[in-house]
DNA sequence: TGCCAATTAATTGAGTACAATGAAAGTGAG
DNA sequence: CTCACTTTCATTGTACTCAATTAATTGGCA
């Protein structure tokens, strides 16, 4: 089910096509819209949201490679590759072959990028008042979430 | 409340900064791999995503000028106007100035674009597939990405 | 061993997103 | 009336996003 009829007493032929009775909008929507609200603490930190993540995923696992980066993330190697190389500019990543398997190119963190981890710390807190769910509201819709993106939410 | 912590019995600094702790990536993530579904389906009618909700708004209202329209769907001229453009050259809408007022530009669905109303209307059906909410899953999804925007959902 | 299919990143091209700036058209207080 | 201010859209530049293609490397198998 994936449009989002409300009870409709008068059907219209077009309901279907209408904004409002669609469910991938608003997830859209909202998308774009927390980015735009993480900006301004990113900023202060030289990150782009997309960059921020993919520090996230690393300060985590302080080394992976490109595939694994990108089935965490939902990204590909079109997407990945020059934002890596804008971190690794950055001083915050290293990136180098495997000398196991030459197509493998490993990324892990510096120390530059460990100190970023600390002031990057503060984000999540500044996030708190930017959306107005009850904490059972968010749990919730983080359920849903990742009901959709086909995996056990934990 | 914009992380999603799970009652966390070994509590790490940093914590906050874990990527499943996020309700954002899901978001972003979610909003990614749906327009991906929705490709192939909008490929057929020569559409993008932002192009079909564009569409839709259209298909609804019939007319209405850039600013309306950046108001729906929570996009700015910067993205609109090369888009609209497109539109354009598909022979799917036209655009001109209000005589009263030569700063708005009108947009209006062409004869056209109304049989491209047509085709689309099998879209939403053909994406009930690709989502595997229960019907009250997917209302109070849509429930609570309202809330997000902060608008009634009506 | 030598070749072929699979794997992994990188590259390319089209299309967004969006902040910042620009330009033209209206508006309104003095 | 007029000039500063606002509104509206267009433009520019940076950064994704992703499908499709390319290139290098590896592993399997005849």
């Amino acid at each position: 089910m994936f449009t989002a009829n409300q009870s409709s007493s008068s059907a219209d032929t077009y309901d279907c096509l209408k904004l409002a009775n669609q469910l991938c909008f608003p997830l859209y929507a909202c998308s774009r819209e927390i980015v735009k609200k993480y900006k301004p603490f990113l900023t202060e930190l030289d990150l782009t949201y997309t960059q921020y993540i993919t520090m996230m995923v690393l300060w985590e696992r302080r080394q992976m490679n490109v595939k694994e980066l990108g089935n965490y993330l939902y990204l590909d190697s079109g997407t990945l590759t020059p934002l890596l190389k804008k971190l690794e500019q950055k001083g915050w990543i290293n990136r180098h072959r495997a000398k196991e398997d030459e197509r493998i190119l490993i990324v892990t963190v510096t120390e530059e990028g460990e100190k970023l981890k600390e002031r990057a710390a503060k984000v999540p807190g500044k996030m708190t008042s930017c959306v107005n769910l009850k904490p059972e509201e968010a749990r919730e819709l983080y359920r849903l979430l990742y009901k959709i993106l086909g995996e056990p939410a934990k």
